[in-house]
DNA sequence: GCGTTATGCAAGTAAGTACTTGCACTTAGC
DNA sequence: GCTAAGTGCAAGTACTTACTTGCATAACGC
């Protein structure tokens, strides 16, 4: 064992990469508490020194890790993806929605277990959803005053976000059970919000 | 400081009870890694040697709390309430959801965040909604059948026990903005899921 | 070539934590 | 009253873990 490793001469921020990715696996696997700094520097391949001397703090290590998976990407491709049609639209939401929840799924489970669900980690990790939810909770006015929804917006919205929500986190725990295509379910989820449950 | 505690002689059971109602707690607020075995017997007002002298183990301990705070109890008396009428039915099936589920919600968090979401924590946690929602599925296909529903049962069913777990994770994440009383949040509920958004 | 920088490596420190132990004390049941 | 059971208390053990340090080494820029 102990194979020796590479002495130095890494692409530029390649170790800081990997060893913000060890850290992501194995804070979705583990939580925040049950990794370890060794941990993570093995499965980065990388001396638990280094780790230190880049991040100064298993915390701060961390936060940069939660913070680098969680950066917002534009959302302007999202808007202007709508065109009107509304069954179109909330498709889109959804999808878009459950792709980014489901990116970071590990960090928002974290982030719901630790003290109270907020800090550091609950922010970042909600951050992308939430201005998803604005935009929803817009496009729910917009289509009540038009007159082809009825309801509280702000409820709607929530509505909207927790059939992703519920989905997402159904899977983690579930997986055989919710093995079906997520295109399935966006419609399945979107019919039954529009048009309900009962037999027309 | 240190103030000296009773030496002896409580109620048959009390110092058990004590652990466990302090272990809840603490489970709830800090995690299982997160929560030392000193923390739980100060909570408790017992001393620490006395926490293992009753459970063996710190392990033994927890497992022994989930167990506790998730029995399952009957729900003969939900399926008897159930008197035919759709809407109504729901409504009890959804607030018995609700109720279970928010009086396990931490313990379904922690069983989440661990190793995977399986263990003997995420099967007791889950035991009820688990059960409640082979109610559900079996409801729902009986209505299918009769004519008043439309869909596949157990799409429903999970649609169904989503609404609810995202509302009691959403008060969770979000406090502030989940203010409303339970009862209004049901009747929403069951009347987005059996008439759907759309304006008629 | 030479210094600078990034790293590996091995050892170590300090603190926390699960769990133990021996003893004294107090109450309850006989 | 005596015994046994349950507890408090203080000290201690063994282990883990975040974090440090000193030194050797390998590449890169000049």
């Amino acid at each position: 064992m102990a194979i020796p490793q590479l002495q130095t001469a890494r692409m530029p921020g390649e170790t800081r990469q990997r060893l913000l990715a060890a850290t992501r696996s194995l804070l979705a696997a583990k939580g925040r508490r049950g990794t370890t700094t060794r941990e993570i520097a093995d499965q980065a391949g990388v001396n638990e020194a280094t780790l230190f001397r880049h991040f100064g703090s298993k915390d701060a290590l961390v936060d940069a890790c939660v913070e680098y998976y969680c950066r917002t990407v534009e959302l302007e491709e999202l808007l202007a993806s709508l065109d009107g049609d509304l069954e179109r639209d909330l498709r889109r939401i959804a999808s878009a929605l459950m792709q980014r929840m489901e990116s970071v799924r590990d960090l928002i489970v974290m982030s719901l277990a630790e003290e109270g669900g907020n800090g550091s980690v609950g922010e970042a990790a909600w951050r992308a959803p939430t201005a998803i939810k604005k935009i929803v909770a817009e496009y729910m006015a917009k289509r009540i005053a038009a007159g082809e929804l009825s309801g509280n917006p702000l409820f709607l919205a929530r509505f909207f976000m927790g059939m992703v929500f519920s989905y997402v986190m159904g899977r983690k725990r579930f997986p055989e059970e919710y093995a079906a295509e997520p295109g399935q379910v966006v419609e399945f989820q979107v019919d039954l919000f529009l048009n309900g449950a009962r037999k027309a």
